[in-house]
DNA sequence: CTATAAAATTAGACATTGTCTAATTTGGGA
DNA sequence: TCCCAAATTAGACAATGTCTAATTTTATAG
């Protein structure tokens, strides 16, 4: 449960300002684990609170990344998605869906990245594809 | 060195009609180990052959994709991008550049994964982001 | 409380990437 | 050579994302 009044401390905590709008698109972006584009946010925020722009969303959407609260990747075919999950975690499509599922990062083991010869690697994720086995 | 007449037989051999635009594309595109974007792919040919359509690469490319000859990634922000190395390998986004860059399959090793619950998995690769080390 | 200025929001123009259609051109084989 | 299926093409259209300039909201100084 992550009520307005977190949602809106948390906003505060990371230097914004918590206006309406952000309030909404964050009570949304924030609490799932779907991977959702800014179309998608846009549709979803606007049920709730019709007054809300695109603009706003796309420029909302780019700050929360830059303040550290939200990820974006770019790592199916389509737009570029937004992951309220900011551990570290690998990734996999569904190729059913088109859905990207969370993968806990000791899921699977990724060994030698340090011993890379002749790269630098900040940080790194496995993607996988595949689908859900049926009882999931 | 893989000269025209290889292109074309190359082309021939994958059921593919080797048109002067067919060739000129995979000549650009298969001797690369770049990951060009369509567009990219567009200026390069259009400087060897500029009776060359926007909408032809677009379905070169797709058709290359669909006989085997290219792979497709979607992996850094930007437009989709081409691949002529079809061996299963992993890749680095250098982000100062924004390049993409192969990775040996056998250079990291990733475990676990035929482990992996709940899901079934059809191909996976490691995807780092990071820089080119000083002399490389 | 009111005035002011800065911050946030907005509509819509614009750019890029990609798909699609309908018309034209090309070229392989009878 | 001729025919016709395949290939190419221009340009319309759609989806995604950025940007600008105008408007609205909000914080705060007075
Ligand atoms: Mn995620
Ligand atoms: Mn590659
Ligand atoms: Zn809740
Ligand atoms: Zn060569």
């Amino acid at each position: 449960m992550t009520s307005a009044t977190d949602i809106k401390q948390l906003l505060q905590h990371h230097g914004i300002q918590p206006s309406v709008q952000r309030v909404a698109i964050a009570e949304h972006v924030l609490a799932t684990d779907r991977h959702p584009s800014a179309d998608q946010v846009l549709q979803e925020v606007q049920r709730k609170l019709p007054v809300v722009s695109r603009a706003t969303v796309y420029n909302t959407l780019k700050l929360f990344v830059e303040k550290g609260l939200l990820r974006q990747y770019q790592i199916a075919e389509g737009p570029t998605v937004y992951d309220a999950n900011i551990e570290r975690h690998h990734h996999l499509i569904d190729e059913e869906t088109g859905r990207v599922i969370d993968i806990p990062w000791d899921a699977v083991e990724v060994k030698n990245v340090e011993g890379l010869e002749g790269f630098e690697v900040d940080s790194y994720m496995v993607v996988l594809r595949g689908r859900r086995r049926d009882g999931s």
